[in-house]
DNA sequence: ATATAAGTATCGCTATCTTGAACTTTCTGT
DNA sequence: ACAGAAAGTTCAAGATAGCGATACTTATAT
């Protein structure tokens, strides 16, 4: 479970059946690279590659990124939150968040 | 009109009052690093140093990265409340949950 | 069987990133 | 106002990784 990030990346091109030649294209690198983010672990790929990659694939650059999320975000769910949050005012708004925030300081 | 990237960084983080040092100390860097993103704007950083900086400044990497994206939404924060939501446990995320449920009746 | 596309691998230049110190400016209390 | 502390600014140099170029190997198809 070593290279995450590369998993992603090879799932999700693979599933929009792109050869890494198109990725690479796309995104203006060399397949080369790609290969070797997917397949290598290469650890830290620049932001702008990163960002050319989520574009391409459809995905936010923060989902690529984070190792604990695993799954493209259920938008159902996100919603259900979003909506919810929404019909709160302001402040209570805030509030949550400061719960969340004292939460996850541990 | 350049360096929109370190721009954004500056500002969210004396938002927060953070002072470089303690900017660098949550990211793992010196300080040195972080005010040449922020001032020097040469700099393209790794998305791992990006991703760090975007936690620790509660947005998400795909708002730093995005240049015509200027000012923090309404849509943003709900994404940085429910990235924290997700980390989460799960009888905590439902507590919030239910929290959110229970103030909505009004 | 040959051609062509896809994938695998290596090399090397350059830019990122670290460290760390020294210097300057701004803030703080007295 | 002054000293001292804290914040910010600058520089230099070395280690590391990004990633483009290129070439080799394996699969697919006609």
């Amino acid at each position: 479970m070593a290279n995450v990030l590369g998993a992603k990346i090879k799932g999700l091109r693979k599933e929009k059946a792109l050869t890494l030649e198109q990725l690479a294209e796309k995104i203006g690198s060399g397949k080369s690279y790609i290969w070797e983010i997917e397949n290598k672990g290469v650890k830290r790929p620049s932001a702008e590659k990163l960002a050319a990659i989520a574009k391409a694939l459809d995905v936010t650059t923060d989902y690529l990124i984070d190792d604990t999320q695993t799954e493209v975000s259920d938008d159902l769910e996100k919603e259900v939150f979003y909506r919810k949050l929404g019909q709160l005012d302001k402040g209570d708004q805030d509030r949550i968040m400061d719960m969340i925030d004292a939460w996850s300081k541990k």
